[in-house]
DNA sequence: CGGTGCGTTGACATTTCTCAACTGTTGTGG
DNA sequence: CCACAACAGTTGAGAAATGTCAACGCACCG
């Protein structure tokens, strides 16, 4: 990944767009790339903020450790979006765990105190990131509805119908951005219900799933799902 | 509520803290006042965004409806924060609903177009409201990690733990910032769960409660089980 | 003084978690 | 290139937690 195609990247996201010339060149000036593979951490919580990042490619996971010692998913994150912005400005320390789940996954970093320093001198940046910002916010509401429905099979429905689908006539085509224990954990339900979740929709006829490609045979009977809150039959 | 405690409520917060006076005046200039009492709407969900809030006084539940007509309260916010800053600038229509819980309670309303109009041409606001909304998502984060908590009992005391408390010797002292329906649909429990829980735990010798006032006994036991994620025996 | 709604308590049904065993896949090292 | 280890995913059986329905006391407000 050269320069320009960093240059590329970082002018598409919202973060930046509408910049000038110079300022965005002092951006790419600050940025650095990362290069890993599944499995691969991008940071631990608790550790000093060194910087923010911009997924290039692949997916990164932000999760926290429980007690018992059981990743809880935060958030999954994917290509054009950032993630660790506001901890840079909140209390400079990540707040989570980060780590990659596809292969590759390049990332770019924004250095911590580099930004600051062009933050301080270009107001335009707080503008603009105001706007990322409101966009996390935004996810994090919506997740925080998805949680707080009751009914497992009715979190999971909520959930499916939020992913990218891609439509094939009658039948929407969902690829699971994450594995299912990842899934499992984002929707705070354990890998055996979901399994179990998933295995009842299809013999009901209302999906089908091959590995990490579900299909939604009846996208009414999941969508009325996830409004009822009723359980899964 | 006069101009001059407006301006002094305003001054105080962070994300006018450190503006010039002249781009403080101007935000006053765009100010009002709300008055409203407990179940007193301040908007409803899908209403065009006419400015955002801060809380001079009381208190405020944003909170969504579900299909069953069943509130899920999202949020609390009590005097000296914002709130719908981020439909201002996200979508420009209020994401839910919000009411006064307590009477009275008093507001300061901040003009949509007249802040957006400020916003664009005095870059510092967005640095310094970039503080704010970072304040926000970390609220969200913990409010995330209370409701991924599998178990009820473990959510209620991850919850109480991070109300504002007062020390009496070794125990702690809460006053429920609202109503007990209100925290358990913010905990996403029915109100009978809580109730049995605050039960148990009463005649485990752990907490007692008075109306809205309870205080932590043993606030190293509900600690234990806030941290360990086990059910309340 | 009566009504409305919050909070509590009881009995019961249901869901989901836990523990455990088994299968299939991936990727690593010989 | 293959064998084996490690782990994701599935399925089964039992236990425990929480939701549902229902009835009641109580406070607050009209």
């Amino acid at each position: 990944m050269d320069t320009a195609s960093v240059r590329a990247l970082l002018a598409q996201l919202p973060h930046f767009r509408g910049l000038p010339e110079d300022v965005l060149e002092a951006v790419v000036r600050i940025a650095s790339e990362l290069d890993l593979r599944s499995g691969d951490d991008v940071f631990r919580e608790g550790e000093r903020c060194s910087g923010f990042f911009v997924v290039a490619e692949g997916r990164v996971k932000i999760y926290r450790l429980r007690e018992d010692g059981r990743e809880q998913v935060i958030h999954d994150v994917g290509p054009g979006r950032t993630f660790a912005e506001a901890a840079l400005f909140h209390r400079g320390r990540f707040p989570a765990y980060a780590a990659a789940t596809a292969s590759p996954t390049r990332l770019v970093k924004l250095d911590a105190t580099g930004f600051l320093q062009l933050f301080r001198s270009e107001p335009r940046l707080g503008t603009s990131m105001v706007g990322s910002l409101c966009t996390w916010l935004h996810s994090l509401l919506e997740h925080i509805e998805t949680l707080s429905i009751v009914s497992a099979g009715a979190r999971l429905a909520h959930h499916l119908l939020r992913l990218p689908a891609r439509q094939e006539g009658e039948t929407l085509v969902i690829t699971l951005p994450v594995a299912k224990k990842d899934l499992a954990s984002e929707l705070s339900v354990t890998p055996e219900t979901l399994s179990r979740l998933l295995a009842r929709w299809k013999d009901q006829g209302w999906i089908e799933v091959d590995a990490s490609r579900v299909t939604l045979l009846q996208p009414a009977a999941i969508e009325a799902l996830a409004d009822t809150g009723t359980a899964s039959p």
